[in-house]
DNA sequence: CCAAAAGTGTTCGTACTACACCCATGG
DNA sequence: CCATGGGTGTAGTACGAACACTTTTGG
C-alpha cells in the first residue's frame, strides 16, 4: 500500500466529531486593460479582523435559499457594474486550520468556493461604498492577500490562460462588434506577445468561419481603418469541445 | 443590465440570514476494464434514509481537523484497496432545496464536494464490509442515483476525458511496466474507438520520448511478443502543460 | 504454414510558422 | 509622401490520417 494512505487510521467508532462550516464564496474577477497590455484583478481591503486593512478578494457567505452561484453574482453586483461577464466556478478550499471571523463559534470552519469571472474593462464601474477600498490591482503587483487567498488567485490566472485557448470568452468581454485587433490584443495581453503572430492568428480565426464581417470600417488614429467583427455564436456551435481553437 | 442580474434585490440589511453547512465529500471513481472495454464506476447502496436502498457515489462527511482530501482518500480505504490512484477536486454541489439525512437540523444545507479519481481496476479489491452493497457499474449502465448524484458522474466523465488528453494520468493506473497496446486499449476504452489508429498512436508518443523500452518482451498467445514499456517522469515533465500531447 | 499480434514505413493532405509584401489612412 | 496600422500571400516544415507492409510468435 502507497505511502498516499498513511493517514489511514483504522479506527471505525460509529460517531465521529464533524466539522460544522460557514461557505463563503471568493471571486477572482479578472478584466483586461488592452492599452496599457495588463491584466487586472479586482480587490477589496477588508473592514473586519481578521486581516483588518489588508487586501483580499471580494467575498461573502453564502446565505439561506441562495445557491453557490447566486452568492457569486451578488458579490459582483455589489462591487460594480457590468454589461457582459464570464463566471464558471473555480475550487473549493477547506483548510482545517483556516478559520474566519465567526467569533462566536470559534470550532467552525470556513469554506471558500471560489468563482472566476472575466468582465469587461472598459464598461466596468466599480462601486465604491464610500466606506471600503476596491480597486483593480495589476496582476503581477498584487500584494499578500488576506487568508492565503494568493493560492486562489494563482488558480485563478491558470484558468483564465486555459479559458482563453479552449473557449471562447473572449467575446462575453469584447463589445458586440470589434476590430481583428481588439481581440488580438486581449489574446497577448493574457498569454504573453510569444503565442502567436498577429497575421497567423488572424488567417486562423477567420478560415473557422464564425466570425463575420459587418463591413463598418472604423479609424484608429493613422493607419488603414479595420473591419468591424461579430461573433457567430451558431457558427460557433459545431467547434464547441474540439480542442484549441484560438492557439 | 443584463437579465442575469434581475436577482439583485437592493436590499442591503445589515444582517441576513446565513445558511448554515454540512459539508461532505463525494467521490467518482473509474476504473477500465480493458479486457471487456468498459469503463467502471463505483457505487455503494445507501443505508440510511433518504434514498435507503438506492445506489449513490461514495461519499461522507468532513470531520474536524480534516481537509477536504483527507477525507476524498479516507472514503477511498473505506471501500477499496488500490495500488495506484489519481485523485483531484470535481467541483462543488450545492442545491439549496437539496437537504441531506441531518434530521435534527432540517434547515442545515448540504454542501457537496466532489472529487475524481481513477484506480488500476486490476489491482482494485472491494472491501465489502457484510452490510453494505458496493460494485462496480459500467458506464452505461448506472441507474438512477439518489441525490440527484448522476449529474456529478457525468461532470467526473467529461473529466476523465479531459484528463486523459492533457496529462499523463494514464501512467497512474497502469502497473509500473506495460506494453504500448495495453496503453492504447486503456485510451481506447475511454475515448471510443475512433480516437486514433493503434500505429499513430504508437509512433507519436514514442517520438516523444518519455517512454522507455525496458527491452523485455512479454509473450500475450498468438502473436509477436510486445515490448514493456516505463513510463519516465522526468522525461515527460518538459512536456508538462503543454496541450494535447497524448491525442 | 497460417493466423494473430507487434511493429515499421509511405503517401497525402492539411495546418502552423515566419516572414515578405500590398493597402489605406492621418499628419 | 511617409509613418502607421490593416490586411494578403507564400515557401518551408511538421504533423496527423489512412493504410500497406514486414516481423515474430503460437498452434
Amino acid at each position: 500500500m502507497s505511502g498516499r494512505f498513511s493517514k489511514k487510521t483504522a479506527d471505525s467508532s460509529p460517531q465521529r466529531v464533524l466539522a460544522a462550516f460557514k461557505v463563503g464564496v471568493d471571486n477572482v474577477i479578472f478584466s483586461v486593460d488592452t492599452t496599457l497590455n495588463r491584466v487586472l484583478v479586482l480587490l477589496v481591503m477588508r473592514q473586519q479582523e481578521p486581516y483588518l486593512g489588508q487586501w483580499c478578494l471580494p467575498g461573502t457567505l453564502v446565505r439561506q435559499g441562495e445557491t453557490l452561484e447566486d452568492a457569486a453574482y451578488r458579490i459582483l453586483d455589489e462591487k460594480i457594474r457590468v454589461k457582459n461577464l464570464y463566471l464558471e466556478q473555480l475550487y473549493t478550499f477547506g483548510n482545517p486550520r483556516q478559520e474566519r471571523g465567526v467569533p462566536a463559534s470559534p470550532s467552525v470552519r470556513y469554506l471558500s468556493v471560489s468563482y472566476f469571472a472575466l468582465v469587461q474593462f472598459e464598461a466596468a464601474e466599480l462601486i465604491a461604498d464610500g466606506v471600503s477600498g476596491i480597486a483593480w490591482y495589476p496582476l503581477d503587483q498584487v500584494p499578500l492577500l488576506a487568508f492565503d487567498q494568493n493560492r486562489i488567485l494563482q488558480y485563478g490566472h491558470r484558468r483564465l490562460c486555459n479559458k482563453l485557448e479552449y473557449s471562447p470568452v473572449a467575446f462575453d468581454v469584447l463589445p458586440e462588434v470589434f476590430t481583428l485587433n481588439d481581440l488580438y490584443q486581449l489574446y497577448t495581453t493574457i498569454l504573453g506577445e510569444n503565442f502567436s503572430d498577429y497575421s497567423n492568428f488572424r488567417s486562423r480565426l477567420l478560415k473557422l468561419g464564425f466570425l463575420q464581417d459587418t463591413g463598418v470600417k472604423v479609424s484608429r488614429g493613422a493607419g488603414r481603418p479595420a473591419s468591424l467583427y461579430r461573433f457567430d455564436a451558431n457558427a460557433f456551435a459545431p467547434l464547441k469541445d474540439k480542442p484549441l481553437v484560438f492557439i
